[in-house]
DNA sequence: CTGAAAGCGCTTACAG
DNA sequence: CTGAAAGCGCTTACAG
């Protein structure tokens, strides 16, 4: 099958392609209705499709941004992707997805890539492995922006939760019920991404606030695959918590698997909370208490701040942190039956 | 910041274009180690990238295809989109994923502006509403793969699930718990879309096989914003069900709220039965039965056999239906307590 | 072993 | 009001 050009439908219509050209970017101007008219036939007869890539190389802009996600698994990531690509459809730009698997160097190729796809700009969810790489995008005053995490010392515009907050507003939540032995786990937090550190950081501070101990033995930040063991460990305190917040989905699965796996019923002996709007866990039991985010606003957010630097790339926008404050999603957690509240037990 | 392109590359090597590109192709048959190391410098000290929309241009190809899925919030289309793309990375393909939105008229839009972007092959998860789109495609020998659905008249390979074997394994699955009255939802089926109808008719079959009466009430196929009334009807029937079918996550979704609402205990009172694998229903309470699909598995071989389509043009492969069989995913339904098997009661 | 030239399918000043 | 020409950044026969 030979693909229709412009030249076709140039000569079918009688004009020249320049005029085609006009026809097709509605540079309508000068140009009589006649020709209007016969052009528009000849694309009809011809069943033309202007060629994007043609025109993308002309233009120097391709109308797709690349988004690059650090782990496509996290329920939050598809939440955010989706609103990024309602926006995107909106402003009539294409996206393409990435995952980089929380890796580097993954991260560091699809940026390669997606520049030389000549993609007008990008949404990362930066690994944080890769300085030197978001840093030269800055200097070349390239489009990014960055969704869920905080690389220091790089000027870029950030979407997040306020996470010190949401992590506040879950131990309250669980001392509000009655607990006081309260434990958190986390992904590893070696490379000190944003989330998993600014949620034990406000977990701590709540703590504080509450004049509550912090028990270094309640905080566990390891791969899931080893959470397991760590909640062994946790558990085997002379005192062991009576709730439990995990700070994503793949963690909380883990906590509910091991409440599962050693008889620990939710929420009577262990209250859990976690983050994320993670289908059908609010209408299952057991009954957890979920903060989630506003992934839609964020991810919308995220996308018209990067349009408007495509759109507008001479003039610089100053670049801040957006923080964004997450929502009680469901949470009848019950009083905390063994352990009555200090303060009136 | 101005692009660096092959003639910078060229000059700054004291070469020609040619020659660098015959080095970025890795044609190295004639290519002097002098020369070759010159090339090398350059390209690093000038930090080149070649640019893919103009090679794109220049070959006629994109080394990207586009995905359309009927619609994104099923949790079936997003593990098979995550198949598809590694099995496109490992190939050295992009992947533009567009969502229908179940709208044959989104679709349309989508195939177009796919296809104006020279993408090299498209997969579709198909709405059913674009016949003559889906035809030209064949006859112009574009690579084409369908996912899910199968239109009748149209002569492209479907990779599906053996639907109907699934709902007889739902059914006797159900059956060998005790339960004969036995209900199914599904979502509306005016498009006669595939996995409902074939669903329904494996439900059928089933119930036929276990002599067992079809009650035409016990089907409803409708909106999901409806199925709650659906659901009404057939539990104010005199003999109710005690199980039913959910054909998708979404009625899954509405079922298991309608029966919180109407405060029927699960597996107790009703038991459920329901399709894909959806994190954490599995682990939590109550106990449903999930019959998976591989889709993994389906992805994978979906966007291979679409590589070699477009790998292999000129070689014509008959286009056949690829089956794939479920698989049992949890399910520790215990006897209906209430209903006794009617061969043993 | 390497280079000059043409061309992929568009857009865009510019001329008339 | 419309057309001829140049050019976007590559690749690819072909010549030497």
């Amino acid at each position: 099958m030979k693909r229709i050009t412009i030249s076709d439908v140039a000569k079918f219509a009688g004009v020249s392609k320049s005029t085609v050209s006009q026809y097709l970017n509605k540079r309508f101007d000068y140009m009589g209705e006649e020709t209007k008219l016969r052009i528009e036939q000849a694309i009809e007869q011809l069943g033309y499709q202007p060629n994007i890539v043609a025109r993308s190389l002309k233009q120097k802009r391709t109308s797709t941004i690349g988004v690059i996600v650090s782990n496509i698994l996290h329920s939050f990531s598809t939440q955010v992707i989706r609103a990024i690509e309602d926006t995107c459809r909106e402003n009539d730009f294409h996206v393409i997805v990435c995952n980089a698997d929380d890796n580097p160097t993954k991260e560091e190729n699809y940026v390669h890539m997606l520049l030389a796809k000549q993609v007008d700009g990008l949404v990362i969810f930066p690994t944080g492995g890769n300085l030197d790489l978001y840093q030269s995008m800055v200097k070349q005053n390239y489009p990014v922006v960055f969704v869920d995490r905080i690389v220091e010392g790089v000027d870029i515009d950030v979407f997040l939760l306020d996470n010190v907050n949401a992590s506040k507003l879950a131990v309250q939540h669980l001392f509000d019920r009655g607990h006081t032995r309260i434990g958190i786990v986390t992904p590893p937090v070696e490379r000190r991404i944003t989330p998993r550190i600014e949620r034990i950081e406000g977990y701590k501070k709540a703590l504080e606030d509450l004049q509550l101990p912090v028990n270094e033995n309640f905080i566990k930040s390891m791969n899931v695959e080893l959470l397991k063991y760590g909640l062994k460990e946790m558990f085997s305190e002379p005192e062991p918590p009576t709730a439990i917040i995990a700070a994503n989905d793949l963690t909380l699965f883990e906590v509910l698997k091991f409440a599962k796996e050693n008889g620990l019923t939710i929420p009577d002996q262990l209250a859990v909370v976690g983050f994320d709007d993670i289908p059908f866990v609010t209408i299952l039991e057991p009954t957890l208490t979920l903060f989630s985010q506003p992934t839609f606003d964020m991810g919308n957010r995220a996308a018209e701040l990067l349009i408007q630097k495509i759109q507008e790339q001479d003039t610089e926008i100053e670049s801040r942190i957006h923080r964004f404050q997450p929502t009680l999603l469901a949470g009848n957690l019950p009083e905390n039956k063994d352990k009555h509240h200090p303060n009136f037990g």
